[in-house]
Order: structure tokens, then sequence, then C-alpha cells
DNA sequence: AAATATTTTCAATTTTTTTTGAAAGTTTAA
DNA sequence: TTAAACTTTCAAAAAAAATTGAAAATATTT
């Protein structure tokens, strides 16, 4: 296999890996291309390759510098942008958990404290509560462990929690 | 806030989630359903309740059977099928883990294994083996963990991780 | 074996999400 | 200040995903 033709695999890989984590094909396949090209690209050059219209690259490179995994690179004497990847693969990862859990795991667990204030005059909330207090349990549970994921270093984790399976 | 109220939140907080995580709505809607209900529910009042069509509802009904949180309940002197979830909101968690796992985490490593055969002849691979290294480092780490979270029991597990935060 | 109840399937439709591309906006250079 | 280079926006179009509903299949009862 030639390296152009997996970097192309690697690009469809990621790409269909995406729509199961509910997130955007084309931003996947973008990350993508940042992560295998050795030299920045410009937002001309991910058309290009990607065979994607101008709105659609800015508008998923936008979204990849939100999720705080793709910068602008600027080169001196040239007046277009240049985007990179971050390369440190467990960086993006903490980077994704940390988005993730400020995006959608605290305010869930919110939610749920809010939904423990039902009325249950006459006990007949019981089991709602119930649920609720086990969701929560298993929420907030993961969202202590995420953060010390994130917080940490990936060989100090990781030394730790291999111990554990032992 | 009445009983039915909250429920009716949950089921709304719950399906909205969803699409975030690529599940579909209705299906996290019917499993939040099954979840707060207190007693096993046919199709019928499953269509009945989210206003959801029989066709629709029998799909997601089958694809949380195939992820394993939900069972049909046969009732004496019933002919319909009636449906429960599976009410430990950990070993929900963790069934989920385990098809996501298999369904997703491992073909992604076994994909990456493969782009690793790149043709590296002339040594211009070297950065994209990098970069398929780094990707390996961290997936299988995780397939690894997951495992161990997906086998262990909740109480051990948790005490462990909740160690290494001190 | 026929009638009835129930479940499953799937082509057609609807809804949602993504993408396009051109116009508007912004920045830089002459 | 004007023009050119480049980026952003967003309404419309296209594509993808979800949903419907009725017909077919299956199961149960009489």
């Amino acid at each position: 296999m030639k390296l152009n033709e997996a970097k192309e695999k690697f690009i469809q890989t990621w790409g269909s890996l995406a729509s199961s984590w509910g997130i955007n094909r084309t931003m996947a396949m973008v990350h993508a291309l940042l992560l295998v090209s050795e030299t920045p690209l410009s937002t001309d050059e991910i058309m290009e390759t990607l065979l994607i219209s101008r709105g659609n690259a800015n508008m998923n490179i936008r979204e990849l510098m939100g999720w705080g995994i793709v910068r602008k690179e600027l080169k001196m004497g040239e007046r277009k942008e240049f985007f990179v990847a971050d390369k440190d693969i467990w960086n993006v990862f903490k980077q994704i958990v940390k988005e993730r859990r400020k995006r959608e795991l605290e305010p869930v667990i919110a939610s749920i404290e809010e939904l423990k204030k039902v009325d249950n005059g006459n006990g007949e909330a019981g089991e709602f509560l119930a649920l609720m207090d086990s969701l929560l349990h298993v929420t907030t549970k993961a969202n202590v462990l995420l953060d010390l994921a994130v917080k940490s270093d990936e060989n100090w984790l990781m030394s730790k929690l291999l111990k554990l399976i032992k």
C-alpha cells in the first residue's frame, strides 16, 4: 500500500467512525486530513483534497478549532490562513473528553438533579427517585473520573490503571 | 413538579442527548420510557405514549434488545409481548460500553493495524507510521481499560479508581 | 383449517442534517 | 482610498436519516 493510499484510507476510516459518535463526517475527515498532513494546509487545499465546498470547509475547520484540536498557523509572506492539527493523540483525546464532559455530561447531571425535585408527597415517586439516584451515581462518578483523566499525565494515569488489572 | 411531568421531561432529556452520541432519538426515548415505567409495556402502549408509529416502535424496541438493555417479558393470559428495561444503571452502562467497544473500537484498531502495513521503502511514511502508533497506543489502552470496566464489579472498580484521585 | 391477533418488513414519505455557492464582510496591500 | 485577496455567512438545495403505514409474515386460538 502506497503512502497516499494509506492516508486516504485513514481519512475514510475516521470519517465513517464519526457518525457513530454524533460527529459530522466531514469534520472528522478534515481532522484526519490535517493529522496526516506533514505541512499546514490552507482552506483551498482542504477543499481540493476532500472535494468539498468552501463554506463546508470553513465551517468544519472553525468547529475543529472550537474543539481545541486544530489551530491556525500563519505563514510569512502568505495572506492565507493555514491550519494544523494537534498531533499529540493523548492530548486530542483529553481535549475531546474535556469538551464533551462540559457540553453533554454536566448538563445532563444538572438536569437529573432538577428532576429529583419531583413532588413525592404520597411516595408514588419512589421508583423514579431511585432511578434518578442511580443515574446520578453513575454520571457523577464518570464526571469525576473523566476530570481526573483529563488533568493527569498519560503515563502516570496509565501506569496506575494498568496496575489495577493485575 | 408532578411525577408524570418529571417522567416526560426525563424522556425528552434522554432523547435529546441521544443525537450527540450517534443514537437514534426515538430509540433513546423508548429506552427512557421503559426505564421510568413501573410495569412492562406493550408495543401499543409505547406507540401511544410517544406518539410514534408501529413500525418505528417495533424497530427501536428490537434495536434496544440488540444492545442487551431491554428484554421481552411475557404476561400470562396475554398474547402481546411486553418489554422491560434493565433498571440496573451500572449494568446498562457496562452493556453499552461492551457493545460499542465491540462494534466500533475493535474494528478501528484492526483498521489502524492494517494501515501500519503501508509501504515505507524510502522512509517517507515515517510520520504517518508514528501517527498510527500513537493512535494505536491510545485506542488499545482504552480497549483494555474498558474491558476491565465491563468485567468488574462496580464497587470494586469505583473504590479503586477513587483512591487514585487522592 | 380458518379466523384472529400480533409482529415484522419495507417502499414511500417526511424530517433532519449537511452541503453548496454566491453574496456580504473583512483584511491587507498598493 | 481603492482594489484585490481572503474569510464568513446563510438561504436554498441536496443528501442522509428517521418515520410512517399498510401489506406480508408469523403465531395463537377456536
